[in-house]
DNA sequence: CATGGGATTGACT
DNA sequence: GTCAATCCCATGC
């Protein structure tokens, strides 16, 4: 695939592709809720059979969004705080959802610097519970479709060049830490934390 | 039913 | 670098 094109169907693509490569994919594809909107730079993938994932622990009232249709949110509370989410991937009755871990702010900038009560572009967005405070993403959107909204999921920005990603072990977890299940645009400013030395072009 | 920990962030030393 | 905030859920007694 060129990566000087872009492609109108790449978010719907990458809902049907395995987790890992899904990720991946989704890098460069954009997510909206309102007027907020950013450009994917960072995501991990996560998956039942792997302890690290919500799923492992099976069909909980907690989880079965993870088991539900591709295109749908599961957005969840983390450490009692902040809400983080992800785009459910992979067949109904299999656990698999990918992670949105930062955005580059696209549209919106103000919006969410009112909301972030912060100023620079690269602290709007750049971390799982930055963003779903900059574009306004609750508990209440859990389950809901990003195909239809109100979240909504879509290709990347026609006129921009895809970015190439680089892949690296996935971050703040202590299960299953080895696999290189996390997914970087090569380059952005906008990522929650700098790619360690080690990180595989991809 | 009590408890421990977590896919985080921001403030502080 | 350290650490608290804060709550849902899974686990174990």
């Amino acid at each position: 695939m060129s990566s000087a094109r872009t492609d109108t169907e790449r978010h719907l693509r990458a809902l049907e592709l395995p987790v890992v490569a899904a990720a991946e994919a989704l890098v460069g594809c954009t997510m909206t809720h309102g007027a907020t909107s950013g450009v994917i730079v960072e995501a991990e993938a996560y998956h039942e059979h792997e302890p690290a994932c919500h799923a492992f622990a099976g069909l909980t009232d907690r989880t079965w969004p993870l088991f539900a249709a591709p295109g749908i949110a599961y957005v969840y509370r983390s450490y009692g705080i902040h809400a983080l989410l992800n785009v459910v991937v992979e067949p109904e009755d299999v656990g698999a959802a990918v992670l949105i871990r930062a955005l580059e702010p696209l549209t919106g900038e103000d919006l969410m610097r009112a909301r972030r009560g912060r100023d620079r572009a690269t602290e709007l967005c750049s971390g799982p519970g930055k963003l779903t405070q900059a574009l306004g993403i609750e508990l209440d959107l859990n389950a809901t479709s990003l195909l239809d909204g109100p979240i909504r999921l879509g290709p990347p920005p026609p006129e921009r060049p895809l970015p190439r990603v680089v892949a690296g072990g996935r971050i703040g977890i202590t299960r299953a830490v080895e696999l290189p299940w996390r997914f970087c645009a090569a380059g952005s400013r906008h990522v929650s934390r700098p790619w360690p030395a080690g990180l595989l072009a991809s």
